[in-house]
DNA sequence: TAAAGTTTGTTGCAATTGCAACAAATATGT
DNA sequence: ACATATTTGTTGCAATTGCAACAAACTTTA
């Protein structure tokens, strides 16, 4: 199975962030909702075993991932700015999360703290790594073709990994969902792509065939 | 002219922040890309005096400006993390431009510097602020029918400033590329939400009436 | 102020998509 | 292993959108 490319932390940085900040672990049950109990708390959420995701829920009900989280991954309150959708965090599995009230890094912790400078260094990683995901989905959704999407989803994943093949991590239910499109109208995209010569598909890998013919 | 919500950086914290790291000002005119030279230099931009818009141009030759900067407004190379697209940063019109080294700021600054602190909420601040923004985007991007993304923009828009009435900060043809949509069918279904007695619309000035009967 | 350029407004048409509905295949839970 | 729930695959049809093309209004520039 391949791996997304993803910023993990470390143990090494998660020891030397519980040397500087207030870290709390609490474990969930699959399907639970991880809220950090109230979203406006300034917290990080990092994901040490598990999986869950971060979804989108809009005012007609329709839910969309915004991100699958996997173990070393880390979600903060930041996704939680929307105004009229409400954005949760799913666990997948059982999961292990640890909170850090990243607060405490602004106010509480002294400037001299031996931690501190690599604290913030992490945490400024952490956010720029957001921002590159947000204009990864921004990428794919100005799209306004399915095709084109699915294109823009494949080369931005097969950049970071190298390869012609992809295997999804969501399942083509999930895939639509994060598309923004309809699963049946992705499902024709797809068999028609196969059909142009575009792509191949087994299950949830898909392989990017040669175009260099255009 | 309505001025939608956005974080600026005062006279104070450029001045604090001058203390602390380098800051190079430029000038350019109108239409002049402004690139900070070589988009990977982990620097911040700051619109000191003009206009700016941050767009994005895909392999296809599609412009969309992604936000549009007013003087007090901060961009960043993380802006510019897309894989298949280049970002741009171009004046609208003469522009002063401050740019901030953030680099130095892990490195170069010593942790005991009086300003340091202060200036690393700045740009977390700066961060989160720009992650806030990417999120109404896909927001705005995630419902396929233009009608709703008109809503939804105007929805995120009018809880900023919380009115009924909003003055675009752009011309029509840019707020279909901002919404990702063709111009005309921008045009048909304003029209169309017109004679629904959902909108009025002057010109840029677009109201909301009131729609509680559903 | 005349000319050139740009934005706005409009429409017909074809392509794409969403929606609904259903059967088949998988996965899950007891 | 059985029953139940979920995901996958497929299709017809209607609605929405993009595209092309053009006229009118408005800006900019010489």
């Amino acid at each position: 199975m391949h791996n997304f490319k993803q910023k993990k932390l470390t143990d090494l940085q998660i020891e030397v962030m519980s040397n500087c900040v207030n870290i709390k672990k609490k474990t969930f049950k699959t399907g639970e909702y991880i809220l950090s109990f109230g979203l406006r708390q300034k917290m990080i959420g990092l994901v040490a075993v598990g999986k869950a995701d971060i979804i989108r829920i809009d005012i007609d009900g329709n839910a969309s991932v915004i991100k699958k989280l996997i173990p070393g991954s880390i979600f903060n309150d930041a996704f939680s700015c929307f105004s009229n959708t409400s954005t949760f965090v799913i666990s997948r599995t059982d999961t292990e999360i640890y909170f850090i009230d990243y607060a405490q890094i602004m106010t509480n912790c002294l400037m001299n703290c031996k931690y501190h400078h690599q604290m913030i260094q992490i945490i400024l990683e952490l956010l720029t790594e957001n921002t590159i995901i947000l204009n990864e989905k921004i990428e794919i959704l100005s799209y306004p073709k399915i095709r084109d999407r699915i294109l823009s989803f494949l080369s931005i994943k097969m950049e970071d990994i190298h390869t012609q093949s992809i295997t999804l991590p969501f399942s083509i239910t999930e895939f639509a969902e994060f598309l923004c499109v309809d699963r049946s109208a992705l499902m024709r995209e797809l068999k028609k792509m196969e059909s142009d010569g575009i792509i191949r598909r087994h299950n949830k890998t898909i392989t990017l065939l040669n175009v260099s013919h255009y």
